[in-house]
DNA sequence: CAAGGGCTATCTATCGATAGATAGGCGGAG
DNA sequence: CTCCGCCTATCTATCGATAGATAGCCCTTG
């Protein structure tokens, strides 16, 4: 019946730093809505840079997982790809939110070196499962494009999402994606 | 010869939250940096929002200076569309900073309204910008789908910035938009 | 022309709030 | 009895903001 205390603070923090950032992420503000003191916080994470890592690392783990049943699931191009935008959609619907790797890219030149380094990771994942959706079928393709194209792909779903936060309107991020398809550049 | 104390202020603290963003923006760094007291700030910008709406503000002015030099410059699309994919690139040269409104987006929840509104007005001054471009020749091009094109141009484009920002690789930025254009999402 | 009043731009010094972090104690479970 | 998990209490550093003083300049007025 423990609500593991520690994986609570983990939550209670990605939701705060997914909305405020990971600067404006405050231990006395997370352990205020956990429900503990502060120095309980330092005591499951000794600083805040280990809280921040550990945050970053549980995301893009999630992340292959969730994206690799998508692949799983079905074989169609179009179809994953909806399925990956809508998880990008999600951030935005759950309280304007945003992905928690993008809104600390734009944090880049304060995050402490190891939470940069789960962030990067992060971005990793994503560009290499595209590569992965988007080399199916095409045994042949030359790599350089399909790997250029996911790299695209990637910052115009992160792109749509923050400008779309930036309005406070999630039809902003349909819109944009929607343009993309129209576009050529989602399959 | 009186170098405007006001102006240096400005050019400053720009600078600043290109780099680190708003809330990363500290009174007593910018004076150090200005050479001045943090009061002397304060004269100028009573409050930190007083500041930053003025940046933002200013921000957007010349951006709308610096578009309509391209429109008036060259009747060619894609050279215009080149020449704005440019302006966000500089940023990324000098020392890897964003677009001011790129990252002061990111922070959304924590600007204050006046700052907000003036980040606003920049992605206005943007996309009006784009419709007007992407408008050129196509007298009777459907109005919405154009609109939502310069949306999606927009974001995709401040996606870039924000993934090359991440990487610390302005190749990455290249890349990018290389990829829009062969998509076809850039004319 | 000279004197004085007020304005501009800056300084020193300090405020209360909040940041992350730490030392040490207490209570319950194994 | 020990150790884990959380607590109280506190520290240092920094934040934005303010008060009050001052030096220099311009404008007015006798």
């Amino acid at each position: 019946m423990t609500a593991d205390t520690k994986q609570v603070i983990m939550d209670t923090a990605r939701a705060m730093v997914q909305a405020r950032g990971y600067s404006g992420l405050s231990f006395r503000e997370l352990a205020k809505e956990v429900g503990v003191k502060s120095a309980s916080i330092h005591y499951h994470f000794p600083t805040k840079g280990d809280l921040g890592a550990a945050l970053a690392r549980r995301y893009a783990d999630e992340a292959i997982e969730i994206f690799d049943a998508f692949l799983e699931a079905s074989p169609d191009i179009g179809a994953c790809m909806r399925k990956y935008t809508d998880v990008f959609r999600s951030a935005l619907s759950n309280n304007n939110r945003m992905c928690l790797c993008g809104i600390m890219a734009a944090e880049h030149d304060d995050l402490p070196a190891e939470v940069r380094a789960e962030v990067d990771r992060f971005t990793d994942v994503n560009i290499r499962w595209l590569i992965k959706l988007l080399s199916r079928g095409k045994s042949k393709a030359a790599a350089g494009a399909i790997a250029q194209r996911a790299l695209a792909i990637f910052a115009a779903v992160e792109g749509a999402q923050l400008v779309a936060r930036g309005r406070g309107d999630i039809a902003v991020y349909d819109q944009a994606i929607e343009a993309y398809r129209t576009a050529g550049l989602l399959p």
